[in-house]
Parts: C-alpha cells; structure tokens; sequence
DNA sequence: TTATATAATTGTAATATTGCAATATTACTT
DNA sequence: AAGTAATATTGCAATATTACAATTATATAA
C-alpha cells in the first residue's frame, strides 16, 4: 500500500492530523512567523525572506490557506497574506483540549 | 529538488516542525490517545485497538518515541508503553508560547 | 533446549511531499 | 493594446512517508 487509511480514524482526529501538517515542515512556520511579524501586510517579501522559490512557497501558502490560516487581500497587482486569528486560535484550543485531556497511568 | 532544505532554518522551527510531525499522521494520534486512556501499561493491544499491521503501529511507536513522548517499560515479554508527560508539557508550551506570540497587524 | 509470544527490523510497493523551471494568470500601468 | 510586476499553476525529479509481508530479535514458559 502506502496511503494513509483515513477511513480507519474519527473525524476530529483526522482534522488535528490535517492542523499539524501546517505546522510538520519548517517552511510552513517560518512563512507564519514571519506573517504575523510584519506591521503592514506582505506578499512576495516571503520568498526573500526564506530562501524558497517563488512557487515553492505558493506551494506552502496554499497547504497553511487551505487549512483556513490565512485571510488575503488584494492590494493592486499583489496579494496581502495576514492571518486569520480566529482560525489560529480554534486550532490552538483544539490542540490544548486534546493535550489537557491526556494523563499518564503508569510507569 | 525534493528534500526539505532543513539548514536554512532555525533550530527551534525545526524542532518545532519534528514535534507537529508526530501529530500529522492520524494514527499517531489516535496511539497517544488511546496508551493515554489506559489503565494499564499496553502493548500489542494497539494493534487491536487501531487496525493497522504490528510492523506499521511498530513504526508510528518509533517516530513517537524518537521525538521523546513515549516512556518504555518491560513488562514480561511484552513492553509496556507510557506517554513521558514532562515532554509533552514541554510541546504544549512550545506551541502555545508560538500561538500566543503570533498576532494579526493587517486585514 | 524447544516452543511460544511480543515487538523490532528489513525489504518493498504505493503514495505523498518538497522543490524548482517553465508557463499561465491576474491586475495594474503606459 | 502592450508591457510589467506579482502570484498561481503545471510538470517533473528527488526524497519521504505509509503500509505490510517476511524475517529477526528478545524474553518467558514448558
């Protein structure tokens, strides 16, 4: 085989599946890092800023915006990438529950 | 290319990035869960409980492991599993101090 | 020692991800 | 309309991941 069996698994866990990919490759935090550090909005300021081809982080800012983390503005011929905060901040909560729910009993 | 440039990032996104992998994969998840709701140190029960192949939960229990979430004590001829709480306490942190330390400036 | 049970390792096939060059699209500008 | 700048898409190669069958290692039990 080699594809994932999603079937086999509930429906939350798969979304937290999906929510931590975002955040399972460097690329993908430094982008998010350095979004929410800019004090205007940014577009291809990205791709100087890491090190990364243009479509490659095309590539990373469609997998963070399909995940729903991203919020875009047209700005003349560039795109204004923010965050959406809100969606960031579900993310987090669903990770601190699923953290906060897990206990050790033994060992 | 193809492999991930992982040198021309940080140390802590990277680390960052190793921890997010160990919840990227649905069946990851479901073995944190499922050794944490335990009563008792488990084993091969996992295998049952997930319906993945042994060699397949084996190699999950190892990219877990590798990121340090799991403790292992020989129970007889089997192994008992346990979650290393300390380091997960450390991920949780991590991830929030990187939640909270991410704001929206624009949108 | 031999048998049995549990878990790790190896080998391999299928699929996914990462990265970039080339190209296409989109929106403004002249 | 033609040119330009910004971003997305396509196609492809390299690498990584996922999954399992077969095998191996380890530990207890007979």
């Amino acid at each position: 085989m080699g594809a994932s069996k999603l079937n086999i698994y509930s429906e939350s866990i798969n979304k937290m599946a999906i929510i931590a990919k975002v955040f399972a490759h460097p690329a993908r935090i430094s982008i998010l890092q350095f979004i929410s550090k800019q004090k205007s909005c940014i577009c291809n300021d990205i791709v100087d800023e890491i090190g990364l081809s243009q479509p490659t982080i095309s590539q990373h800012l469609k997998v963070i915006n399909d995940a729903g983390l991203l919020k875009g503005n047209f700005e003349g011929k560039s795109i204004c990438y923010c965050l959406n905060l809100e969606r960031f901040q579900e993310f987090q909560s669903l990770f601190n529950s699923f953290f906060n729910k897990t206990t050790s009993n033994c060992c």
